[in-house]
DNA sequence: CCGCAATTCAACCAAATGGTTGACTCTTGA
DNA sequence: TCAAGAGTCAACCATTTGGTTGAATTGCGG
């Protein structure tokens, strides 16, 4: 059932599914460079605090973003490691893929197997 | 368009999204650098025809391959260009991150405001 | 101590996801 | 011509997702 590719692909799974949000980029583009509480951040969405809260927890369990609990407020930032594990992901495979696109579009082109 | 890092969002969504499971991109893998058959990506794993076959149009469907028919054959290959957008967000955002990583700290280490 | 303000939790809901099986389409080789 | 092979489609199922509302929790300010 579960099969593992790669140590850290769990990790990948949840920052990628993270990412996929529109939403959930868009938050944390506004904590980027500056912390803000959970009602500060959900100012700019029509959707509930709750559900800004479960945004947030998704963010969290994927390591991109951490709270601090200052008094009765929740401040939140951005963490950039798992990002970079996801970055370094994407842009070792994109080389690697533009590398291989030029020699089988060469090949196609000539039709040579 | 310059510089606009959020360009298509839905189009992130969907890269993302694909991105977001470990067979996929272990699919991606796979088909890097050498064209493959339906059946061929099919063989390392334990589920159905029909399951690849959905995966396969899950990464379609955000760019990531595309396919030709040659024969009864459906040959499978990566396409960048939308991974190249993905890792632009991401190496955007992750040095940005970076950056203000360590002026918060040490604000914070600071007491400053 | 009381109550409000900030946030989370719990229960619920509709839609999407990832998987299955079985029928179907298309192509090819005998 | 027609059966086997390569894939897709359709229907179905369990689980997850993203949202809601309302009750619970926690931390000040008076």
């Amino acid at each position: 059932m579960v099969r593992r590719v790669s140590t850290s692909s769990s990790r990948l799974d949840s920052v990628f599914h993270a990412l996929s949000d529109s939403t959930r980029r868009s938050i944390l583009r506004d904590v980027s460079g500056r912390e803000k509480t959970v009602s500060e951040i959900a100012v700019p969405y029509q959707i509930s605090l709750a559900a800004v809260s479960k945004h947030l927890k998704v963010l969290e369990r994927a390591g991109l973003i951490s709270r601090e609990k200052r008094g009765s407020f929740q401040f939140v930032r951005t963490d950039a490691k798992p990002m970079q594990e996801a970055e370094r992901w994407l842009a070792y495979y994109e080389r690697f893929w533009d590398d291989r696109l030029e020699l089988l579009q060469q090949q196609l082109s000539q039709g040579s197997k």
